[in-house]
Parts: C-alpha cells; sequence; structure tokens
DNA sequence: TTACTGACCTGCACGC
DNA sequence: TGCGTGCAGGTCAGTA
C-alpha cells in the first residue's frame, strides 16, 4: 500500500526516467483514472500532447510532474496504482489506464491501477513551489523541509478523535497511512484509540519522531510490499515490510516483549498493537495535562 | 465546525 | 470445481 516513502520512491524514478521529456500521446483506458480532472478526458490528453515535464514535486502521497505550460500533472496511487516505465514494444498491461508516450519513442509512462482508486488529474500551481491548487489543504509530511513539528503537535491536541484518526488525517499530517501509523505508535507505546487530545504534547512529539524515523528507514529499504502491488518504477519491491514490528503481525511475538500482537478493527480497516506495551489504560485531559 | 461512516473498486483467500 | 463472502485501505461526500 503506497504511503510517503513509497511515493516518494516512484517519484524518484519517474523524474529520472521521464524529467526534460516531451509528451507526444496520451491514451485514456479507463476514464475512471482521470475522474478528478473535471473537464474530461479531451481536455486531460489536449493539456498533455506537446508539453514537456520540467520536473517532480510531492506531498505526503501526492506527487505530481510540472509542466512547461506551467500546469502539473498530478498522480495519486491509491490502493494499488503504479507509475511504470514500459518499452512501447511491451504487452499491454491488463490494468493499464493511462499511457504516456514520449518524443523518444522507445520509453513510455504506464499508469496501472487493479482497483482504481488511484488516479491522475491536471491542475494549476498555488505557489512558487508548483503546489497544485487542488492540494493546498494537504498538510506538509514529516520529511518535509516545509514541516512545522510544534504546530502539528497543536493541531493534533485540538483533536478529540482517536490518535491514530488524526495521524491518518492529511489535513493535520500527510504521507502516514495505516501502516507507518501502526509502527509509530508501537514504537511510541501509544494506543492507538487515544483521544488525540489526551495526549501531552512531548508524547505527540515522540510519535512525531517516530513517524519520521520510521519512513526514513522504510525509504532506505526501498518501501515496503507486502505482495505486487507496490512496485518502483522499474517493476521492483521494496524489503520493509521484513522489518514491521507492528503492522500485519497478529498473533505474533511483540519484539520488545513478546506478548503476541493484537488486531482490532478500526474505521473498516485493521490496527495492529502490543496488549502490554500499548495499553488501553485510563486517560483524560486532567490526568495529562 | 467537528467527527464519523459508507462508497468506491478488484483480486485473492477461504469456506462450503 | 465453482460459487459466495470477507478483506485489504486512501480519499471524499454525506450525515449527525
Amino acid at each position: 500500500m503506497p504511503e510517503l516513502p513509497e511515493v516518494e520512491i516512484v517519484r524518484r524514478g519517474a523524474h529520472h526516467w521521464f524529467a526534460g521529456r516531451r509528451i507526444r500521446s496520451v491514451t485514456v483506458s479507463n476514464p475512471r483514472a482521470i475522474r478528478r480532472h473535471e473537464q474530461g478526458e479531451a481536455d486531460f490528453i489536449g493539456q498533455l500532447v506537446g508539453a514537456t515535464i520540467t520536473g517532480t514535486q510531492r506531498r505526503g502521497k501526492y506527487f505530481w510532474f510540472t509542466l512547461d505550460s506551467g500546469d502539473v500533472l498530478v498522480v495519486h496511487l491509491g490502493m494499488s496504482g503504479q507509475v511504470l516505465v514500459q518499452q512501447a514494444a511491451d504487452e499491454p498491461n491488463k490494468h493499464l489506464r493511462v499511457r504516456l508516450t514520449f518524443d523518444n519513442d522507445v520509453d513510455e509512462l504506464w499508469f496501472v491501477d487493479q482497483r482504481t482508486f488511484g488516479g491522475m488529474f491536471i491542475d494549476e500551481a498555488a505557489d512558487e513551489n508548483s503546489l497544485p491548487v487542488s492540494l493546498t489543504h494537504i498538510a506538509p509530511d514529516p520529511l518535509s523541509a516545509e514541516f512545522d513539528l510544534r504546530n502539528t503537535v497543536r493541531r493534533m491536541r485540538a483533536k478529540q478523535s482517536p490518535v491514530k484518526a488524526v495521524l491518518l488525517d492529511q489535513s493535520v499530517v500527510s504521507g502516514i497511512g495505516n501502516i507507518y501509523a501502526d509502527e509509530s505508535l508501537w514504537r511510541a507505546r501509544l494506543h492507538w484509540q487515544r483521544p488525540a487530545s489526551s495526549v501531552t504534547p512531548a508524547r505527540l512529539r515522540e510519535v512525531l519522531d517516530h513517524s519520521r524515523e520510521v519512513m526514513t528507514e522504510a525509504l532506505a529499504a526501498g518501501g515496503t510490499s507486502f505482495d505486487s502491488l507496490y512496485v518502483n518504477v522499474n517493476g521492483s519491491s521494496g524489503y520493509f515490510s521484513r522489518r514491521l514490528a507492528a503492522y500485519g503481525r497478529e498473533g505474533e511475538p511483540c519484539l520488545r516483549c513478546g506478548s503476541p500482537l493484537v488486531r482490532e478493527q478500526f474505521a473498516n480497516r485493521s490496527s495492529f498493537r502490543c496488549p502490554r506495551c500499548q495499553r488501553r489504560g485510563k486517560w483524560s485531559r486532567a490526568e495529562n495535562g
């Protein structure tokens, strides 16, 4: 499942392969993949054909290609999206949604997405950093230079929701998904259900520090892969899943205390924690200040 | 304004 | 073997 480290790896690969390339043609195989481009398929194609990719940038789980037209081509991988560099002669993938060819007539960009939760759209740049207008509500991620730890802690403390829900709220802190939320909370020994408002600022800083730490490690390992749904632009998987301490380890011993990890339902998805290190306990604003 | 829930989507695992 | 069901989960619209 692509979260920040996986998206960053894809962005770097896409930058390496496609920066400086002029788009020759665009084929949309499934309109759902460009559903967020409100002007429709013809406009999407019309704006891209002839444009040159000047670079790439990222915020949270979104990344985008900057174009010489001044606009940007935004990509979100959703659950299963892949941006692949393919050769013109390659057999079409069953889940190929959008295909870009370039002037060199050899390498192509394929947006492949099995579950079609991801997509592409063209947007205007909101500022000198080319942040797309539609992404201005996305908060900086813990690995970015704009990330403001103190402000993020303040915003988290204003929420009554479970601390995990706040970590997943991309308007508070971006880039963290279900996997890295569980890993960060495990490292911080914090129960996922605890209201964010009841956690001390120091503890929240600790959680955010752990999120930065675990995502940096995942980035170095090439990302987290459980199956073929996450791959880099060359089609290779990452290895960080072997080093996960909490996510997906139901029944396996906690790496700290040996207690079997438990899986719990959280907003129609799974949450993994150590019942001993991450106790439910009692909490209130009064007792935690 | 804030918090919560369901829908979207497809392949796979599992039980019958 | 074939069918039905549940599960995975990021984002957003709708609702309370």
